[in-house]
DNA sequence: GTCCTACTTCAAGTCGGCTTGAGGTCAAGT
DNA sequence: ACTTGACCTCAAGCCGACTTGAAGTAGGAC
């Protein structure tokens, strides 16, 4: 039976994160247990949907902070609508600079020349503006 | 006059990156110098177009190990261009995740629904086949 | 010869996001 | 009554990619 309240190992069972990371979340105050029985946290079911959100923020880029901005406590409405279209932005940016990546690694792997400094194809990105200005936004790709 | 060596302090002007993350970078074989003056190290100028070579990559979600595996020392012709195939799909995979993650951060932003939670058009992504794989819920991607 | 300055080394620290481990609690089963 | 197993807390550790800081060195100007 599905039950409404499930306890850790249960969520740990149907998300596939671990106890630890769970707890680690709830003292980011990304989550939080419906209450307690003796020690053990007791969650509610939505807890699930609440993890799979923070998942795909996550493989998207966001730090935890940022989803906790971006996302009330509960997996609320959100306050800030203006902060999730500029995070849609970002990841504009981001995807295109991504793609014009793609774009040079698949022009390297088929480029004859000798090395790919000497090709002017590829040496073009290497000329992009900002390189390695401030704002890099890391992860995305990892973990 | 443009030398065809230069000193750390003249890459560091050049290409923006300090020195420390030179040394570093020496260290972890990225990089090298072509000898040394006293204990200070020589570069040659083309050390400017493999550190924007890596600064690409990194921003493109590399790591160094994968940098490393992918361009040899000196951002030679690369030994391996299957694996920058590889790697292009892989980022294919990741632009693909982002697109759709920033969709729905745009209809997030303009939705209605009380809670992103309850609207039908937001929960599809939480419902997404990766999320929650068994086995590999660390590293969706690489690293 | 001495001083400045740019450089050096090496060890340790930082940050995010967890994980690991030692030691403790508690309800249920035998 | 005791053990088992699932859960707990808290502190410390880890990884990648660097940064910071203390203490040393060498080349050129004066």
């Amino acid at each position: 039976m599905d039950a409404v309240e499930i306890g850790i190992g249960e969520v740990v069972r149907r998300s596939g994160v671990p106890a630890s990371t769970l707890r680690y979340y709830e003292e980011r105050g990304l989550i939080s247990c419906v209450r307690r029985r003796g020690l053990a946290r007791v969650f509610e079911i939505s807890v699930l949907e609440q993890l799979a959100l923070i998942a795909v923020c996550r493989s998207a880029g966001f730090s935890l902070d940022e989803i906790l901005l971006m996302f009330a406590p509960d997996g609320r409405p959100s306050p800030n609508r203006a902060m999730l279209a500029a995070k849609a932005d970002e990841l504009d940016a981001t995807i295109r600079r991504l793609a014009s990546m793609r774009d040079d690694l698949r022009h390297a792997a088929a480029c004859p020349a000798p090395s790919h400094l000497e090709c002017p194809s590829f040496r073009r990105v290497l000329n992009a503006p900002d390189l390695r200005r401030d704002g890099d936004e890391r992860g995305l790709v990892g973990r």
